[in-house]
DNA sequence: CTGTTAGCGCGTTCAG
DNA sequence: CTGAACGCGCTAACAG
C-alpha cells in the first residue's frame, strides 16, 4: 500500500525486511504470511518494516517452495470475439473473489498454439487451467502433469474431467424448428469444420428438427467451414447458389455476421427473401435491421461456472468425481425470420 | 512433444533425467537449454531421455535462478471491448514471435484493480508490462520496481516511459471539421470522466476545431460520463434535451454504440434529425442503417507497435531514451452525417 | 567437455 | 515464541 522501494535495483527481500527489524527471515516469514506463531511486537514491526519498503513476495519462490502457484491458465480460441471475451470475463469475476490470478493465453483454434499455451501452464506449475479445447492432446497433458482441467463451452478430452457447457443440441433443435414451424423447408446450416462437440450438437439439434418434421436431411445445405477460413463468405455465397435455401441457421456468432453480410451484398431482404437465425447474441443483432433471431446463451455465467468447477476441484482433489455441468440456451425469436416466399 | 510423464505425481525435473541419462544435472541444464558445451552424444542421449519423460522445466525455479521472467504483463481495462481487445491480439502476435509470453489482467478503469494487477506482475518478476493506464500509480510502482513498462493508448504515468498513442487532438479535429463543415452549430461531445490523454486530446481537437470557425465552446454540449456508469443512456438523453445538439461526436466505440440506441428510442432519424460520428471503427459500425462515421484508428498496429517498444527497451535497457510513437488516425465518411435540418 | 559447488528467495521442519 | 538449517529446481561459476 505504499512507495515504491529506495533501491530500485535489488528487489526488496524477506531477508531485508529481517534485517532492519532485527529478526530472522523465519519469523519475517511467520509474520507477512500469517502462519505460525509471531509475537504481537514483532509483526507490528515486521509489516511497517515491509510496507516502508515496499516489500513484494517473490512468486517465483514462493511456488518453488510450496510447489504450487495461484495463477490458473485459460487458454480460449479467439480473444477478439465477444463470446470468448465474456467467457473470460466471466471466469476472472470468480476467481478473483477466491483471490486467484487468471493469466489468459490465446491460440488461434491452433492445437499447435494450444499446445504452447498448455506447456507454459505446466511450465508454470498452476495448479488448474480453463480452456475451450481445440485438440484433444491438451488436456490430457496437462491432466497427465498433475493440473486440474476444466473444459469450457465444448468438450474434446477422451480423459475425464470437469466441464461446463450449454444444451447445443437443444439450441440447435429449436431454431431449427422454428423455421420449421414458419414454412422453411430448405434450411441451410453453417456451421464449422472440426469436430468440437458445440457443432456436433447444433447439428444433431437441426437434424432431429428436420426428422421429427419429415423433412428429408440434405446434406448439400449443411457447410462446413474451416475456423479463421479467409473465404468464408464465398463459401456461404456458394452455398447460397448451389442449394438455394430459404433460411439459414449459423452456428455461432461469426457466422452469422457472416452470414448477414453476404445477404446484404447480394440485396436479399431478411426475412422476406431469406430468414436468418443466429447462435449466440451480441450486440449488434439488436441493432441490425431487422433485429437477428437467436438462440442465446448465458456465456457470463458459462464462466462463472467453469471458474466455480476448478475451485472446487482446487480444494476437493482428484478424487472428487468428475464434475459435468450444462447451462441451457434460449430462443430469442425477432425479426429475421418469416415466412418463406411462396 | 511426447506424451505425459509415467509418473504424474512428482514432475520430472533436470536431475531426473540426467540420472536416467548418466549425466550430472549441469550438463543435462546445458543441453537442453543450449547454452554452453556438451558432446553430440550426450546432448542426444539426455534430449531423448528429456523427451520420452516429457520433461518440462520448471518456470520459477528458472525465475529464480535468472531474476527474471520470460512473460511481459499486459493490463488492459475492458477486455470484453473490441477496441482492447483489438489492442491484446496485435500485443500478442509480436510477443509471440519474440518467444515471450503474454499475461493479460484485466482492471475494470479501476485504480485498485489495476494495481493489483500491478502487484502480482511485480510478485512474477515480469522484465516489463503494457498497459492503457488507469491511474498514475500502476506505472511509477513499476517503474520503481525495475520493471519496463510501456503505456498505450493513453499516457498517464509523470514518470518517463515508453508509450504510443494515436494523434487524439487531430482525430477529434477532422469529426468536428467535418460536422462543421455539414453545417453543425450545436455539436454534442460525448466523452469520458477521466483525466485520460485520450479524452483529453479528443476534447482539445474539438475546441480547435470549433474556434477556427469561430463556434462558441459551449460546456453544456459536452457531456463527462463516468467509465462503466449504468446510467450512460440517461446522461446522454438529458444532454439531448437540454443543449438540443444537431450532431453527436461520441469520443469511443462504446459511447457511440450507446448514443445510437438512445436516437433509435428517441425515433430520431440518423442524419436527418442528427447527425452521429463515432471513434474507434467496430464491426456493428457498417452494419447498421446508414453507417455510421466515424475516426478510425489503427487498433492493431497500436498494440503491435507497443509490444516492438517493450521488447527494445528490454534488450536496450534502461538507459535508452524514452520513445513516445504517435499513430495516425483518420476519418471515415459515412452514412451517419449530413446536414442539420432547417 | 564435464561434474562439483553454490545460491536465487522463500517456507518449513526442528530444536531451543 | 524464535532462529538455524535445509531444500524446492535450476543455472553459473569454477575446477578438473
Amino acid at each position: 500500500m505504499t512507495m515504491a522501494p529506495e533501491s530500485p535495483l535489488r528487489p526488496v527481500t524477506l531477508a531485508d525486511i529481517a534485517r532492519e527489524a532485527g529478526t530472522s527471515a523465519s519469523t519475517a516469514s511467520r509474520a507477512l504470511s500469517g502462519r505460525g506463531y509471531v509475537s504481537e511486537s514483532a509483526r507490528d514491526r515486521l509489516l511497517a518494516v515491509a510496507d516502508r519498503l515496499g516489500y513484494v513476495p517473490n512468486a517465483s519462490a514462493q511456488t518453488l517452495k510450496k510447489r504450487r502457484s495461484r495463477v490458473v491458465g485459460v487458454v480460449l480460441s479467439a480473444l477478439d470475439n465477444q463470446f470468448y471475451a465474456g467467457l473470460a470475463a466471466g471466469i476472472e469475476q470468480v476467481l478473483r473473489e477466491a483471490n486467484y490470478q487468471m493469466v489468459l493465453v490465446g491460440d488461434n483454434s491452433d492445437p499447435a498454439e494450444e499446445l504452447a499455451g498448455v506447456r507454459t501452464f505446466i511450465a508454470m506449475r498452476t495448479p488448474g487451467v480453463i480452456m475451450t479445447p481445440v485438440g484433444a492432446d491438451a488436456s490430457r497433458i496437462l491432466l497427465g502433469h498433475g493440473a486440474a482441467v476444466v473444459e469450457v463451452d465444448r468438450r474434446l478430452s477422451d480423459e475425464p474431467c470437469d466441464a461446463v457447457v450449454i444444451d447445443n443440441e437443444r439450441g440447435g433443435r429449436e431454431a431449427t424448428m422454428h423455421l420449421v414451424g414458419q414454412g422453411h423447408r430448405r434450411i441451410a446450416l453453417l456451421g464449422v469444420d472440426t469436430d468440437w462437440t458445440t457443432d456436433a450438437g447444433r447439428l444433431n439439434g437441426y437434424r432431429t428438427a428436420l426428422k421429427n418434421s419429415g423433412i428429408p436431411f440434405d446434406r448439400r445445405l449443411v457447410a462446413s467451414i474451416p475456423v479463421r477460413a479467409l473465404d468464408t463468405e464465398a463459401r456461404i455465397e456458394a452455398l447460397l447458389d448451389s442449394a438455394s435455401p430459404t433460411a439459414f441457421f449459423a452456428a455461432n456468432n461469426e457466422l452469422a455476421e457472416r452470414a448477414w453480410h453476404v445477404l446484404r451484398r447480394r440485396g436479399l431482404r431478411i426475412p422476406t427473401d431469406i430468414s436468418l437465425v443466429g447462435f449466440d447474441d451480441v450486440p449488434w443483432m439488436v441493432m441490425v435491421d431487422p433485429p437477428i433471431t437467436v438462440v442465446d446463451q448465458p456465456t457470463l455465467e458459462l464462466g462463472r461456472s467453469a471458474a466455480r468447477l476448478l475451485l472446487r476441484r482446487l480444494n476437493g482433489g482428484p478424487t472428487l468425481a468428475p464434475a459435468v455441468e450444462v447451462l441451457q440456451p434460449h430462443l430469442v425469436i425477432r425479426g429475421s425470420t418469416g415466412f418463406p416466399r411462396a
